[in-house]
Order: structure tokens, then sequence, then C-alpha cells
RNA sequence: GUGCGUGUAGCUCAGCUGGAUAGAGCACUUGGCUACGGACCAAGGUGUCGGGAGUUCGAAUCUUCUCACGCACGCCA
């Protein structure tokens, strides 16, 4: 379906094209003195200059073509040019019935892509904290927005789960048990299923393993010894990485499972260690590799360069690989497996530089198909309310699964405080409405920008946050919940004509699907998505107290009721699992 | 030093492909359920859009200079 702004852009531009101008001149907007008008269109202005003429003479021309159109109940020239549409209620009505009864609310199908979204970026064997929150958080709400668009979308974990880090827990475990058969050389049998250490253990071995190698010189030593084993593929080395894989990863799964976030791919930069050596061969091979003050970097400069760009470094001097290697190759390896048009990544903002040399560098050496897109997500800070950088009241870092356990908990005191019911629905709902607060303070700021984790602020259900759009389904549901118990019927319903302001003004609001997720979904904005159920939600709750809905008396008005109330929950609902939660039935 | 980002109401944030009087929420004040969820709704005041200059009929938005803060700038990830 077309847009409804695209539509009276149409008509206007027609007009414009009428009355001898650039069809060009007719895009209208929505209008932003909404006392003045609903649309409007500036054309006229821009035109003045082009014809030599009064803007007003333009606009006045352009109106008296519009006077009469079916869409459009008020068209008006306004000093010094403007052209303020009020469009007509029938004509809007039908428009969001139309909407209604598409597939999609009328999302235009697109020519599928594939879209690969690299998110999540934990690294095993380390509890997730909230620097973890954002990547998931947004990554997943992007993930859902293109698959939502058509398009065939794949979201890959990409774990840490290679390199030193993994040598310092296989050394301190061999500090601490030592007699484990996967550090006898001799030892040829099975080795255990069973892992010797349990996630708690794991997540305090490598903090302890990581502060020891800081001092000690020679525990270093041993950890990067460790790690040359590993990746040589020494057997009791393998055995036990795989073990803490495994831990790890079902840890994680749980808690990603409490963020409702989960991924296709479970892939990690172990995953194309072997592919590594051949990469650099093909781009010595080439010649876009050449050594540099010992390292082998690709120079990744543009003619066009402002500012200072240093080259892509593809191994160190030493010879091994680093964090440039994985990412390289994991774009090999998914061009190949996958063949995405675009690849989408989610990291911290500094990262900035960084990704713009890898995505040069894998332009330049082929690495992609010329026309790929590359594009790389860069998220600010979750502070606390002092502005700085979130920590625990003692200055550690927060754990994210504490933070969400605190969340939850302030939410089931307020249903606790609101409504009887048993312990168990009441958790149940806590964390639903819980993990909307968070997702939703989240995602309605801008990606790029820090922002403050303000619980009072996230949790509380009034002003734009996660618990009062869930308030607005539930309040919907309940409603239709109550006029099915009275008998009333969900199909063949029709939406009606507005029968006054906040009925038109929540139509308004519905026909603003299309934009707000095509919107979201060009400019890769969740935040875009947030401002427009916020706008809706608050144009039903105006409705709701304005008319009566179920006392209506008139038979058709009551069903038309129903029908805009069943249309404005499936859209909010349709949003928010875009934006990665959803609503519970009472809360 | 170079580059990138940010700066909008007391606070938290929208708006940034130029348009009319710069918007929300919170906080503050007041009013509203014998109609469907009052975790709601309605009404009210608040601004050198960091500052200067320029382009334009018209600038929070574009250009330029400048200030403040943050971040990044080859062997970490």
């Amino acid at each position: 379906m077309e847009n409804l702004l695209e539509l009276i852009s149409a008509q206007v531009r027609s007009a414009f094209a009428e009355c001898g101008y650039d069809e060009k001149l007719g895009g209208a907007t929505i209008s932003n003195r909404p006392d003045l008008c609903e649309y409007q269109c500036n054309g006229a202005m821009a035109g003045a200059k082009l014809y030599h003429k009064a803007p007003i003479a333009i606009a006045n021309e352009v109106a008296e073509k519009l006077m009469g159109n079916p869409a459009f109940e008020k068209v008006e020239a306004v000093a010094p040019g403007f052209l303020n549409i009020n469009i007509d209620g029938a004509w809007l009505s039908k428009y969001v019935s139309e909407m209604a009864k598409s597939e999609k609310f009328g999302i235009p199908v697109c020519e599928p892509k594939t879209i690969m979204v690299d998110y999540g970026g934990p690294n095993v064997a380390k509890p997730l904290h909230v620097g973890h929150l954002r990547s998931a958080v947004i990554g997943e709400s992007i993930k859902r927005i293109c698959r939502y668009m058509g398009h065939n979308t794949i979201g890959d974990i990409h774990l840490g789960d290679w390199g030193l880090q993994m040598g310092l827990i296989i050394t301190e475990l061999r500090e601490r048990k030592p007699n484990l058969p996967y550090f006898d050389d001799e030892f040829e049998g099975e080795y255990p299923t069973e892992a010797p250490f349990t996630i708690g253990e794991l997540e305090e071995i490598y903090p302890t393993a990581s502060g020891k190698s800081k001092t000690d010189e020679e525990y270093k030593a041993k950890a990067m010894d460790a790690t040359f084993k590993l990746q040589s593929g020494v057997r009791g080395y393998r055995a036990l990485w795989q073990h803490i894989i495994n831990v790890s990863v079902a840890d994680l799964k749980r808690n990603y499972e409490s963020l409702n976030v989960d991924f296709d791919l479970w892939k990690g930069e172990s995953d194309v260690h072997d592919l590594i050596p051949a990469m650099v061969k093909y781009m010595k091979d080439e010649g876009y590799a050449y050594i540099s003050d010992g390292a082998l970097v690709v120079d990744v400069k543009k003619d066009t360069d402002t500012k200072e760009m240093p080259p892509c470094m593809i191994l160190k001097s030493d010879g091994a690989s680093l964090y440039n290697t994985t990412d390289l190759a994991t774009i090999m390896d998914r061009m190949e497996k996958y063949k995405p048009d675009k690849l989408i990544y989610l990291t911290d903002k500094r990262q900035d530089l960084y990704f713009e040399q890898v995505f040069r560098c894998a332009v330049k050496t082929k690495l992609v198909e010329p026309e790929t897109e590359l594009v790389h997500i860069g998220f600010g800070t979750v502070n606390g309310k002092d502005g700085k950088p979130f920590k625990t009241r003692d200055g550690g870092v927060m754990r994210l699964e504490y933070l969400i356990s605190d969340i939850n908990e302030r939410m089931l005191t307020r249903i606790s405080e609101n409504r009887e019911m048993d312990a168990d629905t009441a958790e149940k709902i806590s964390k639903m409405v819980g993990l909307a607060a968070i997702k939703y303070g989240d995602l309605s700021n801008q990606a790029a920008k820090d922002y403050i984790f303000d619980v009072d602020k996230f949790t509380s259900s009034e002003g734009n946050t996660g618990p009062y759009i869930l308030y607005t389904i539930v309040r919907i549901k309940s409603i239709l919940n109550k006029y099915v118990q009275a008998g009333g019927k969900m199909e063949a319903l029709e939406i009606q004509s507005p029968v006054n302001e906040s009925s038109k003004a929540l139509l308004k609001e519905l026909s603003a699907f299309i934009p707000a997720v095509t919107g979201a979904f060009e400019d890769a904005a969740p935040h875009k998505i947030c401002a427009y159920i916020y706008n809706l939600a608050n144009a039903f709750n105006s409705f709701y107290h304005e008319t009566k809905i179920l006392g209506e008396e008139d038979e058709t008005k009551k069903q038309g009721y129903i029908a805009l109330l069943m249309l404005c929950r499936k859209i909010l609902e349709t949003c928010i699992d875009l934006l990665g939660f959803s609503a519970p039935d009472r809360m």
C-alpha cells in the first residue's frame, strides 16, 4: 500500500503540474502547526523564485485545483504561501480500513535481500554486563525490523571464543587442577563428557587469571603458550576449550533468553581460525598487503580523506592474528556461505574508525562485492544518573543479570500494589513489564548517543516509557475482552468515519504506521518506532477518555470502534514485537 | 596535534533532506471515574536551540569560525 503522505503528495503534485509548475513542488508533510491544519505543502514558496511569482499567487492557483478533491476536507492558501490541508474523514477511515485488511498493514512488498546482523558479541567465560545490553537490545530490534520488511535476515552473535583469554583460563585451570587428563600429554583415552568446572567457577577464573598475567611475567608467558597450543590444535587443550564453550554458551543462552534476544547463528572467532592462512596468502599474493614496521598491513587511505587513516593491520609483527584478522576472515566466510547483500555491525561507537578501516580493507581486497553494503552502527554508553558509565554502588561493573532482576523486583512491587493475583502470575508479568521498561528505555534514545539509565523513569508508567505502552495495550485488550464476553462478534467489523477530533487523530496516527516502520528500517533507528507508538498510545488514550465505547448504543458505531481498537492493538503489538518485547493480558 | 561525536526548558530527551508561534515527558499547580483498567486523561508557566558570522524571502536544521565536554587515532578487543 502507498503511504498516506505519498497519496496526499500525489494529489498536490498533479495540481502543481496542472497549473504549469514543476510537480516536485507538491511534496506534503505532516503539519507543524496542528492548530491550523493537518497536512501542509510549502512548495509554492520554493516555486516563487523559479517562476518569478508571488508565492501566495501560486498557492492560490494550486488550492483552487484541489478544491473538491474527495480526499480533502479543506485546502487553503495562507500567507506567505503555505498550502494548508485537512484530510477528509471518510476518505481517511477508508484508507485505514484498507490497512487493517492488508498484509502487514500495507507495508510495501520489497525485493528481499539477505542481511546479516552481527550483534551481541559477548566473550565466553565472562558474565554479561551493562555494556552488553545495547548491542543485544538494539541489534535484536534491527534484526526484527529488517525481517519484518521482508528481508532474509540472519542474526549472528559473533562470540569472543578465541585468543589469549582462552589461554588464560586454561593456564589457571592447570594451576588449580594439574592432574586433569587434559594436561597429560601421554593421555590417549576419551576425555570426560562432564566439564571440570561450573559456570560460577569459570566466571571467577577468568578475572583471576587476567589479574595474575598483568603482574606476573612468567604466568603471562604460560598463558601465551597455552593459547598457542590451543590454536595449534593440542588435543587436551581443544577438549578443555570445548568444555569452556559449552558451559559458557549454555549460560549465555539462558541470559539472552531472559532478554528475549535470540540468534540464528552462534558463530565465533574460532570458526574462522582455519581460514586465516589462506586469506593472508591471498592478500599478499594479490599485492594488497605489505610489511610495515614488521607488521602485515593493507593501506586503506583515500585521496579524499581529510583525516589520518592508518592502514588496516592484518598480522602483528610476531605473526599473530588479531581482531582485524578474524573480522576480515569472518566477512570472507559470510560472503561465501550466505552471500549477504548487507552486513550490519553493532558495537560501541568508539570502534567507528576501526570498522571504517576494516570495511575499506574488505572492499579493496575484494572480499566483498562492490555493491555489498557494510554498515557499522556505533552506540553510546549507558550512564548512571551522574552522567558517568553505569556502575554498582561500590563502583564495580554491573552485571546484566542483576540489573534485570532489580527492575523486575520493582515491577513486582508495583503489580502487587495494584492488582490481586497469584504469586506466579505476578512474577511472570513483572518480568514482561520489566523487560519492556529496560528495552524501551534504551531504544527510545538515538543509538549513537550516550543515555542515562534512570530506573525510576524507565519503570514509571507515565510519560514515554515501556510500561505506559504496555498499559495502553492491556487496557485495549481488557475492553475487547469485555466486548467478547458480552457476546460481541469480532469478524467483519468495519472502521467507521471519525465522529470527533480524537477519533480522527487516532486514525491519522494509525495511518502513519508505514512511514514509521520504513523510516526505522532505512535509518536502522528503532527509536523512530518508539516515538511512533508513543504518539499512537497517546492518541488512543485521548480517544478512550472522550468516547463511550462499549456503552455506545448505535450498533454500527460500536462495531466501528471495536474494529478501530482491534487495529490499534495489533499495530501496537506488532511494533513492540519489532522492539523485542511483548505485552501481558493484565498488569 | 588530526579527526569524529555531542551541546535544545530545572532534569531526561525528540525535532536536524530549511518553513508559520522550537516540541514531548518528568517535576510543579489545578481539574476529571454511579462508561468500558485512575499504572489514565485534561488544563497551566518555562527556552540567548553553546557563542559569533554567513547563505536564504525564512536557519535548531545548511556553510564557516569559535567555546565546552566526550571519544578515537598500527601491533588491545
